[in-house]
DNA sequence: AACTCGGGGGG
DNA sequence: CCCCCAGAGTT
C-alpha cells in the first residue's frame, strides 16, 4: 500500500476552502466564549439545529461572566429542546470556572481548555486552535470519514486504538499548515463535500488520490465495530390540575435521560397497555397523592419518542384534584401560565402542543 | 472498553 | 426504519 500524499491533501483542501462556504457568526471573531460556546451547542449536532440557541445564548448572556451569574433553571430552560442536558450543567460549571477562578479569562491552551466540565479532546483542540491560533488538529466526525476514505482505512473509528490511529493521520496531514485554517477547512468540506451518503465525488478536488475512491469503498468508511442496542421503556405520566389553573410538576434528579429538566409525576411500566385505574397500585404512586380525591378528565394517545438508546412510549394521564395543597412533598404546584418557564422534554413539549388533548386544563 | 447521554434531518 | 451530526462523562 502506498504511502498517503498529504501534501497532496493539504493543498487540495486548502486551495478548496473559503470562509464564506459556510458562514457562522463564530467565525468571524476571535472571542473565545463564543468559540467555546458554539463548539459546546456544536456536539453530536447539526449546524443548522444549533445556530438559533447560539444566537439566543449570545443575546442572554452577552459574557462568559453573565453566563456564570445565570440560576441553573434559566440555562437549562435556553437549553430546551436541544439535547444532551449535560452540556448545558456542564456549560455553567466551566462558566463559573472562567469567571469566578480564572477572572473571566479562557485557559489559552489545548491542556488548559481540556480541564473544563464538557471541554473534551475535540473541543480543546478547536477552541485552542480558533480562539488562540494554537496548533492542533481536530479530530471529529467529518475528521474520521474523510481521512479513513482518502486512506481507504478499515480501522474501526469507535474504538481507543482508532481513535489514537486517526489523531495520527490527521496529525501527519496538518503538517505545519494554520491549524486554525485548516481545521475550519476540513470540517466544511466535510458537511459539503466529503458527506457520509451522497458524498460529491465527481467534483472532489482529492479524488484523484482518494484510496476509497478509487476502489469504490467510500461508503464503506468509516468502519464502525461496535453496535446500538435499544431498549423500550413506557411512561406515564399523571397530569393533575386544579379548578385554580395550576398543575404538579417535579424535577427530574435522577441519573438518567432529561436530568435536571420538569415533567409530571411519573410512572413507568413494562408496558403501554395499563388501565388508568391501575396505575394507582403501581409501587411508584406518589405518597402525596390521594387516589380518591382524583377525577379522571382523559388519557391521551400514546407519544413516541425515538432517542438513541431508547424508544420512549408515553401516555399522559389527566386527573382534575379539587383540594390540592399548595405544596406537594418535593413536587411544585405551578401556575399553568408559568409551566413555560420550566424546561420540559420534547416528548412532554409535545404534549403541550396537542391542544385537542387538553380539554380546557390548560 | 463499554455504556449512556437527545433530538432532528436525510436517505 | 436506519444512520449521522463541529463528543464527553461515567462506570
Amino acid at each position: 500500500m502506498e504511502e498517503p500524499d498529504w501534501s497532496f491533501f493539504r493543498e487540495s483542501l486548502l486551495k478548496w476552502y473559503r470562509a464564506d462556504r459556510r458562514p457562522m457568526p463564530w467565525k468571524a471573531i476571535d472571542n473565545p466564549y463564543h468559540i467555546w460556546l458554539s463548539e459546546i451547542i456544536l456536539q453530536q449536532t447539526r449546524v443548522a439545529q444549533g445556530l438559533p440557541y447560539f444566537e439566543r445564548f449570545v443575546a442572554a448572556f452577552p459574557t462568559v461572566n453573565e453566563l456564570a451569574a445565570a440560576e441553573d433553571d434559566v440555562v437549562m430552560k435556553l437549553w430546551e429542546g436541544l439535547g444532551y442536558y449535560s452540556r448545558a450543567r456542564n456549560l455553567l460549571k466551566a462558566a463559573r470556572m472562567v469567571a469566578f477562578e480564572f477572572g473571566g479569562e479562557f485557559p489559552d491552551t489545548y491542556a488548559g481548555l481540556l480541564k473544563l466540565p464538557g471541554v473534551g479532546p475535540y473541543t480543546a483542540a478547536a477552541i485552542a486552535s480558533f480562539a488562540f491560533d494554537r496548533q492542533v488538529a481536530v479530530l471529529d466526525g467529518n475528521v474520521f470519514r474523510i481521512l479513513s476514505r482518502y486512506t481507504n482505512d478499515s480501522t474501526p473509528i469507535d474504538t481507543g486504538k482508532g481513535k489514537k490511529h486517526y489523531q495520527m493521520l490527521v496529525d501527519d496531514a496538518l503538517g505545519d499548515t494554520s491549524a486554525k485554517r485548516f481545521n475550519q477547512a476540513i470540517m466544511d468540506f466535510g458537511a459539503l463535500v466529503c458527506t457520509p451518503k451522497k458524498a460529491l465525488c465527481e467534483s472532489c478536488p482529492m479524488a484523484a488520490r482518494c484510496a476509497a475512491y478509487r476502489v469504490a469503498t467510500v461508503y464503506e468508511r468509516p468502519l464502525k465495530e461496535k453496535k446500538l442496542k435499544r431498549r423500550n421503556r413506557h411512561f406515564h405520566y399523571l397530569v393533575i390540575s386544579d379548578d385554580k389553573e395550576r398543575t404538579i410538576i417535579e424535577q427530574r434528579l435522577d441519573k438518567d435521560i432529561w436530568q435536571n429538566l420538569y415533567q409530571f409525576p411519573l410512572l413507568e411500566t413494562n408496558s403501554s397497555d395499563v388501565e388508568t385505574s391501575s396505575l394507582a397500585t403501581h409501587q411508584d404512586w406518589p405518597e402525596f397523592l390521594p387516589a380518591g380525591e382524583l377525577t379522571f378528565v382523559k388519557r391521551s394517545r400514546p407519544f413516541k419518542q425515538q432517542l438513541t438508546h431508547q424508544t420512549i412510549m408515553a401516555t399522559f394521564h389527566q386527573f382534575q384534584w379539587k383540594a390540592m395543597p399548595k405544596k406537594v412533598s418535593a413536587a411544585q404546584v405551578v401556575k399553568n401560565k408559568l409551566l413555560v418557564n420550566f424546561a420540559f422534554p420534547r416528548l412532554i413539549n409535545k404534549f403541550f402542543a396537542d391542544k385537542s388533548l387538553l380539554l380546557d386544563l390548560f
